[in-house]
DNA sequence: CTGGAAATGTTATAATGTATCAAACTTTCC
DNA sequence: GGAAAGTTTGATACATTATAACATTTCCAG
């Protein structure tokens, strides 16, 4: 069997944070956006593991840190960071997870396991093209797609095997 | 071109609301479920349009009617209505909408206007077919799908054609 | 170095959803 | 019929998520 999605196995995760930090900074920079440090630090909060974080989470976080920060600040932020590409909302959970394909033009669809909670995020062209095709034929100009699967990811599944 | 979906045109809505009350009692009445006279109600509310309705907007309407309601009187409703498919949560917008196909076994897909505010629900074998396709790949076990697409019905598209 | 735009601070409040426990009602079963 | 058990509703309080509005600061172009 092929290997597990990294939010299904150990990995080293800081090399994730890493490399969504450089390429937010390479997006912004390109788009002429300023990724200031509360933007950055939310985005590093975001990434801090594969499950998504509330904007209360995220706040608390700030707080802790001294940062005066109220619920406007993350808000904020957050949709600098959406606007960008950078972090996705899932509105099933009202919560937010970093984008796993920033800066590629996508649709994103998001597995999310209710057992641990991590959620991965997938292009699958195919769903979007069934997708665009079930709108175009009612006639239903498309603009903004949200897809959450939620159900028990690989690891969950041979954990949990009764259901 | 083929006439539009229901949603998109003027029709006898009373129709639809008398239909989704008689599926509904036979609904509950199979599966030994009680519609109390609240949540009839509460359903008859949600179909009163095409359009989503938040649960304080419910809760306003039995508050008028002089009804004695407070919030859990709505989301206990809503929650036995979504329990036995007869109406859907929409997450993207918080809100509620009559199930148009209440007894089938589907997974819904919704086009929500941004302009108009009203939702057309779908089934589409392909869409459905793709997405557990992706998540089988993934070795991923779905269980619950949310799909929700905004952008322009097809009315709100020919009345504000540039965009 | 200054005027306008963008970002942040600050306070208050809106909107959405749940926990908890008590009371009323229904069904079941003797 | 009537008590026991289960289900539904009432009622109060509170938790969570998100935004409005306006003042202040920071940034950057000219």
């Amino acid at each position: 069997m092929a290997s597990q999605a990294l939010p299904y196995r150990p990995h080293n995760h800081q090399a994730c944070v890493s490399q969504a930090l450089a390429d937010a900074r390479a997006i912004c920079r390109e788009q002429n956006a300023r990724l200031t440090p509360t933007r950055e630090r939310v985005l590093e909060l975001i990434w801090q593991s594969h499950k998504p974080l509330g904007a209360y989470d995220v706040l608390a976080e700030l707080t802790a840190e001294g940062q005066n920060a109220a619920p406007p600040t993350v808000y904020r932020a957050l949709d600098f960071l959406q606007q960008h590409g950078l972090v996705h909302r899932i509105a099933s959970l009202n919560a937010f997870i970093g984008c796993a394909h920033a800066g590629e033009h996508h649709t994103g669809m998001f597995l999310i396991c209710r057992n641990c909670g991590n959620v991965l995020e997938l292009t699958a062209p195919g769903v979007s093209g069934a997708i665009e095709g079930a709108a175009q034929a009612e006639n239903f100009r498309a603009e903004d797609v949200t897809l959450e699967i939620a159900g028990l990811c690989p690891r969950c599944q041979s954990e949990a095997p009764h259901d």
